[in-house]
RNA sequence: GGCCCGUUCGUCUAGGGGUUAGGACAGGAGAUUUUCAUUCUUCAAACAGGGGUUCGAUUCCCCUACGGGCUACCA
């Protein structure tokens, strides 16, 4: 039988990167094995539902890389509509299926009845011990039941479960894991809106569309046993898939996992795309807008509660999908690291070709500093390419792009006491006669200026780097007078010169 | 509170009854470079604690502590 796999978000909000991750790893689990990968949309509460989360959730696994084969957006399949709203309707046949076999019940207690109990019991939970204190099919009359019904009477349908029984299920990461229903309770499956809750939608939708296993947040681990219940009452269990926990994304600092909040708070984002929230307007940073490439994220995310078990750290998409395997998931919760984050940013950056790179930051040059030469673009890229975390990082140098426009006090106060006894005419000269056709060339005629006028080779390159920079750090000197050319060269040194 | 899951350098992690406990990021020092960045070399840095089991436990078991998750007609 061939693996099949989903993520299966609600459209609550932006998909966080612990959603990425998540996502990820269904996808290199289901690459790996040749399987499908399915995206699903949990939307069966529709009070929390955010415009623009659906669409939000499709562009960010566009971005990254990492498309479903079947679901919402990636155009559907064998097993449409991939959208729990639109299924809708085949839910309540098994949540009714489940009331004849005796395995649930109909329970009309309102929300102040709701109170009630709990503000009799401390630790109030519907369950075996409790539900004949409720207005349900079980305590009421069958006529009364009949006749609530028929008045369409608001009703939710919940799971009966055994008053003590240990449920075991083996998680592909964890082992086995048990559960006593003493610590359940009669969970609502059918809400009153008539939309099933996730753990009745999820388990039929897992079901219907021939999932084979369960990657998911260890936020679902509680709630596996019901899961495995409901499998097992809908007849279902030689079907059932397996389940894998995966740990949690936590805060960098502090405890809790990772939240929304977190990014812009800690300066990294937490989100793969920019998102602008509908309602209040915040706007929250996205990984894309921040200048990341969505491999060395998808690399990190990877690396973030997985490991391939050899010392190899940069991976491409495809050798992560050859090395991936559940059992070397870690089991213990990650921080988010982000000085690791940008390390592996800017690794992905240096492996770029100029060209490749040139492409990816022509967008924020054009912006920035006006249309570009494409040669000129991919040689300037080259000059700076490791001084890249971020793609946006390229803003920061200017002076390949324009001429100076303020020059560093620090930089202009040090050549100062050089220009003094500084052959200005003859250095112009100099740069005139320069055939500027290679770096070491310009560099050794460069050193040979320096000496036959007694200067301090160190000084000249010092003169050199302020007037084609505009401060003391850079690539080196000869590269970039190339870059420039001898005209622009000779430009920025006149306009230093009369500087001071 | 109850239940479930977890705990190796600051962080991400490898390992697993006998190892100098390995790697990466970050940090320190040094080399290269006209500068900065890159690169290279190098240093520092960990098995939460207590009991067992065992000739021997970081590794297996139990307890404690700590961390995380769940505990909704949210997913």
């Amino acid at each position: 039988m061939s693996v099949r796999v989903r993520f299966a978000p609600s459209p609550t909000g932006p998909l966080h990167i612990g959603g990425v991750r998540t996502a990820l790893y269904n996808y290199l689990y289901a690459k790996k094995l040749g399987g499908d990968f399915i995206l699903r949309i949990e939307d069966t509460d529709q009070n929390r539902l955010v415009p623009g989360a659906e669409a939000y959730i499709i562009e960010a696994l566009k971005w990254v890389g990492i498309e479903p084969n079947e679901g919402v957006g990636f155009g559907d399949g064998k097993y449409a509509p991939y959208r729990q709203s639109d299924r809708k309707d085949s839910y309540r046949q098994y949540a009714e299926q489940l009331i004849q076999n005796d395995y649930a019940y109909y329970a009309f207690d309102t929300e102040s009845d709701l109170e009630a109990l709990k503000a009799k019991y401390p630790n109030f939970k519907y369950d075996a011990s409790t539900r004949l204190e409720g207005k349900n099919s079980i305590t009421l009359s069958a006529a009364e039941v009949a006749q609530r019904l028929a008045n369409n009477d608001p009703y939710v349908i919940r799971i009966k479960l055994p008053e003590e029984e240990h449920v075991h299920f083996q998680d592909e990461i964890r082992g086995n894991v048990m559960v006593s229903t003493t610590q359940m309770d009669d969970k609502v499956l059918l809400k009153s809106d008539g939309m099933p809750t996730y753990h009745l939608a999820n388990v039929c939708d897992d079901y219907i569309m021939k999932i084979t296993h369960v990657i998911r947040g260890e936020e679902w681990l509680p709630s596996a046993p019901l899961h495995v219940l409901l499998y097992r009452y809908l007849g279902w269990e030689n079907a059932m898939p397996k389940f894998a926990h995966l740990p949690l994304l936590l805060k960098p600092d502090g405890n809790g996992k990772l939240s929304k909040r977190d990014g812009d708070r800690l300066g990294f984002p937490v989100f793969p795309l920019e998102w602008t929230d509908p309602v209040t307007k915040e706007i929250s940073s996205g990984y894309k807008q921040g200048g990341y490439l969505p491999n060395a994220v998808l690399n990190m995310l990877a690396f973030l509660g997985w490991n391939p078990g050899t010392a190899q750290e940069i991976f491409t998409k495809e050798e992560l999908v050859n090395a991936f395997s559940l059992d070397h998931i870690h089991k213990a919760g990650a921080k988010f690291d982000f000085e690791k984050a940008k390390w592996f940013n800017a690794e992905y950056i240096k492996n770029l070709s100029n060209e490749q790179l040139a492409v990816l930051v022509k967008p924020i040059v054009t912006q920035k500093f006006g249309v570009q030469e494409e040669h000129y673009l991919i040689k300037a890229v080259g000059l700076v390419k490791e001084r890249l975390v971020f793609l946006n990082d390229i803003e920061h140098f200017a002076y390949l792009f324009t001429s100076i426009a303020q020059y560093d006090t620090t930089a202009l106060s040090k050549i100062t006491a050089i220009q003094q006894q500084f052959p200005k005419q003859a250095f112009e000269t100099f740069i005139q006669e320069q055939a500027f056709t290679d770096a070491s060339s310009l560099e050794h005629a460069i050193k040979d200026f320096a000496t036959a006028n007694a200067l301090k080779i160190g000084d000249v390159m010092k003169f050199l780097r302020t007037s084609l920079v505009g401060e003391l750090s850079g690539p080196v000197i000869s590269d970039l007078m190339i870059l420039l050319g001898k005209d622009e060269v000779l430009k920025r040194v006149q306009n230093c010169l009369q500087q001071q």
